[in-house]
RNA sequence: UGGGGGAUCGUCUAAUGGUAGGACAUCAGACUCUGGAUCUGAGUGUCUAGGUUCAAAUCCUAGUCCCCCAGCCA
C-alpha cells in the first residue's frame, strides 16, 4: 500500500468500489469474521478482522461476526468466549451481529431437501475410503457412486432418517450431484452432510446428529446474512465454483467470494495444529503465553491493539504469498509505545554502585521526565542516596573501544542525576564483582545549567528508596526464520529458541512503580518496553518485556563475538 | 502429470502504456541527559527470452519458478 499518498487501494477494495458503481448489491457492502471456536485469534486473523470490519466501515456497510460451528467434534464454548474478548480487545465492535451458524441448521436442512428435490443432491452409502478411491486423483477422473442415482424419494427418505439419527456414524452421507469427472476435485460430488453423533455439539447438544460441511453450509451463511463480499484466504480459490454451484442451484441471494493471501510471519508459526501443538505439550504456558503469537498472547506481552491494527493495515492485502518480517510488527509496537508509554528506571541486573564523596545519610529527590515524547505526562520524583543499583551491563573493567559506559577511571552520567568517575571495584573471593566505587561531581546535577556533555547516560536506582520486582524477559519462540524447515526424522521443536524465556526475580526499580496495575505499559529506560502482568499481587509485581529498545550497543557486541 | 492461483529492492507493497516510489530491515552521518526517539543520506528491485510501441513492470508469445487441491476439517 502506497502509504504516503493513501490514494492507492488493495484489490478488495477495488473490487468493492466497482461493485458499488455497478449496483451489483444495491451499493451495500456487508462483510463477515467467520471464525472457528476450535483455537484461540492470532495475529493472522486479527488481519482478517481488521480487513473485514475496516472495509465495512471505510463503505458505509456493516461487519458481522460469525462463528462457524459446523464440527462439534472440534469445538468448544471456550473457544467462542476468547475469540469475541480478543476481537473487542482489537477494538471492533460486531453490535448486535453475533451469529452462529448452528443457528441455521434447520433452515439449512431445508436447501438440502430443496436440492434434493432437484436432483442435486443425493444419499451415498459409501464408506470414507470407498469415497476416496471413488474420486480418482488429480490426474484420472472419479467413479460415480453407486447410489448416485437413487430416486428423488428415496433420497428425502434416506435423508430424513440420517437426520433422526437411524444409521450409525460415517455410514452414509448426503452429497450433492455435480460431476465425478471435474478436473477440480472439489465438484467431484463433494460430501454436504455427514453423521456425527458420539460428541454434542458446544450450542445445540444432540439435537442434530447430522452436519453440514463447510462447502455447503459457508455459503448459506454467507447468503442468509445478506453477506455481499465474503473475503477468504487464497485456499479456497478452488472453493469457489462450489460456492457458486449451490447458491445458484438454489437460487438464492448470492455473495461474491473473494480470496487474498493470508498472512505469514518470519519466526512464527501461525497454524492452529501447531499452536494448539505448543500449548497441550506444555511448551509454552496457554494460549495467552507471552510468546504466542496469539492475541491474547500479544496482549498479555503488552502489545497495544492500536499497534496491531497499524501493521494490518500497513501490510497490505494482495494474492501473493507472503512472509512479512516480525520486525514490522515490533517497530509498529515500539511507534506506538514510544509515543505512549511512560518511562521508569529499573535495574534488571543490579551491583551495587556506591558514591564515596556523597553524605551517609543524605537523600536527594530529583525530577524525571515520564514521556520526553509527550510532556502532558509531567514529571516524577526519583529518590538519590549515596548507595545506587546499577546494571552489570553498563560496567566492564576491560572496556572495548567502543564501549561508552563506566568503566575503571572514566566518568559517565547517571540519568537525571550526577557525573559519577569510577575510583575501584571491590570483588568477592570468586573474583566477582560485587561493587562498584566512584566519587561524584556536586555540580554536575541540573539538567538545565550544567552543559557537560556525556559520552554514555545510564540508569540507576536508589538501594534506599526502591522496590523488588520480577522481570520476564520474553523472547521470540524460534530461533530459525521459518519454524517449519527442520530435518526430516526431528519436528518444529529442534527450532525452538532456548532463552525464549528468562525470568529474573529482584530486579531493582524506582519505588513508583509500586502503583503498576496489571496491563499497564512503561519503557524501562534503556532497556525496551514492559507491561505489567496479570500475575502480580500488590508485594509481588511482575513485568513481561513487550519488546526490546533498539540497541546500538547490542549490535557492535555482536559484532565484537563474532570477530573473536 | 489435471485444475486453480501467483511472481517488482533482503522483506512487504505502489506505479493500471509515460521519471520504478514508500515502509521495514541494513549501512553511514547529524542531533540527543535513553547507544532510545528524531533528522539527513546511501545501497539494493520489475522471473527469463523474444516481440509490439516513440515509450513496457504494465500489452503479445514462449518458457522458468513458487503456492493450493485427491478430509465425512475449516
Amino acid at each position: 500500500m502506497d502509504d504516503k499518498s493513501g490514494r492507492s487501494v488493495d484489490f478488495i477494495r477495488e473490487i468493492i468500489e466497482e461493485d458499488i458503481k455497478s449496483g451489483r448489491f444495491g451499493g451495500r457492502v456487508h462483510t463477515r469474521f467467520p471464525p472457528e471456536p476450535n483455537g484461540y485469534l492470532h495475529i493472522g486473523h486479527a488481519k482478517a478482522i481488521c480487513l473485514n470490519f475496516d472495509i465495512a466501515k471505510e463503505f458505509g456497510g456493516k461487519c458481522n461476526l460469525r462463528f462457524d460451528d459446523t464440527n462439534p467434534a472440534k469445538e468448544e464454548e471456550e473457544y467462542v468466549e476468547a475469540i469475541k474478548q480478543d476481537i473487542k480487545w482489537l477494538g471492533y465492535d460486531w453490535e448486535d451481529r453475533l451469529y452462529f451458524a448452528s443457528d441455521y441448521f434447520e433452515k439449512m436442512y431445508e436447501y438440502a431437501i430443496d436440492l434434493i428435490k432437484k436432483g442435486k443432491a443425493y444419499v451415498c452409502d459409501l464408506s470414507p475410503e470407498e469415497i476416496r478411491q471413488y474420486r480418482g486423483t488429480l490426474t484420472e477422473p472419479g467413479k460415480d457412486s453407486p447410489y448416485r442415482n437413487r430416486s428423488v424419494e428415496e433420497n428425502l427418505d434416506l435423508f430424513e432418517r440420517m437426520r433422526k439419527g437411524e444409521f450409525p456414524e460415517g455410514s452414509r452421507t448426503l452429497r450433492a450431484k455435480i460431476d465425478m469427472s471435474s478436473p477440480n476435485l472439489n465438484l467431484r460430488d463433494p460430501v454436504m452432510y455427514r453423521i456425527i453423533k458420539r460428541v454434542p455439539h458446544h450450542r445445540t447438544g444432540f439435537k442434530w446428529c447430522i452436519y453440514p460441511t463447510y462447502d455447503w453450509a459457508h455459503g448459506l451463511e454467507d447468503s442468509i446474512e445478506g453477506i455481499t463480499h465474503s473475503l477468504c484466504s487464497l485456499e479456497y480459490e478452488n472453493h469457489r465454483p462450489l460456492y457458486d454451484w449451490f447458491l445458484d442451484q438454489l437460487g438464492i441471494y448470492h455473495p461474491r467470494q473473494i480470496e487474498f493471501a493470508r498472512l505469514n510471519m518470519t519466526y512464527t508459526v501461525l497454524s492452529k495444529r501447531y499452536l494448539l501443538e505448543l500449548v497441550k505439550r506444555k511448551i509454552v504456558n496457554g494460549w495467552d503465553d507471552p510468546r504466542m503469537p496469539t492475541l491474547a498472547g500479544m496482549r498479555r506481552a503488552g502489545y497495544p491493539p492500536q499497534a496491531i491494527r497499524e501493521f494490518c493495515r500497513r501490510i497490505g492485502v494482495a494474492k501473493t504469498d507472503s512472509v512479512i518480517d516480525i520486525e514490522l510488527l515490533e517497530h509498529f509496537v515500539r511507534e506506538h509505545l514510544n509515543k505512549t508509554a511512560q518511562r521508569r528506571m529499573v535495574v534488571v541486573n543490579p551491583v551495587k554502585l556506591v558514591i564515596e564523596n556523597y553524605p551517609e545519610e543524605k537523600v536527594e529527590e530529583l525530577e524525571a521526565i515520564n514521556n520526553p515524547e509527550n510532556p502532558n505526562d509531567g514529571t516524577r520524583k526519583i529518590s538519590f542516596s549515596k548507595v545506587l543499583y546499577i546494571d552489570r551491563d553498563d560496567f566492564m573493567e576491560n572496556p572495548p573501544e567502543k564501549f561508552y559506559r563506566l568503566a575503571p577511571g572514566r566518568e559517565v552520567r547517571l540519568r537525571y542525576a550526577y557525573f559519577v568517575k569510577c575510583t575501584k571495584v571491590v570483588k568477592d573471593e570468586k573474583g566477582d564483582i560485587v561493587e562498584i566505587r566512584c566519587t561524584y561531581d556536586p555540580s554536575s546535577r541540573s539538567i538545565k545549567t550544567d552543559k557537560k556533555r556525556a559520552k554514555a547516560i545510564i540508569h540507576w536506582v536508589s538501594a534506599k528508596n526502591c522496590i523488588d520486582i520480577e522481570v520476564r524477559l520474553y523472547d521470540r519462540l524460534f530461533i530459525k526464520k521459518d519454524p517449519l524447515d527442520f530435518p526430516e526424522g526431528t519436528d518444529f521443536t529442534v527450532n525452538l529458541n532456548p532463552n525464549s524465556l528468562k525470568i529474573v526475580k529482584n530486579c531493582k526499580a524506582e519505588s513508583c512503580l509500586v502503583d503498576a496495575k496489571p496491563g499497564d505499559r512503561f519503557q524501562f529506560e534503556r532497556v525496551g518496553y514492559f507491561v505489567c502482568d496479570p500475575d502480580s499481587t500488590a508485594e509481588h509485581l511482575v513485568f513481561n518485556k513487550t519488546v526490546s529498545l533498539k540497541d546500538e550497543w547490542q549490535k557492535i557486541k555482536k559484532f565484537f563475538t563474532f570477530q573473536t
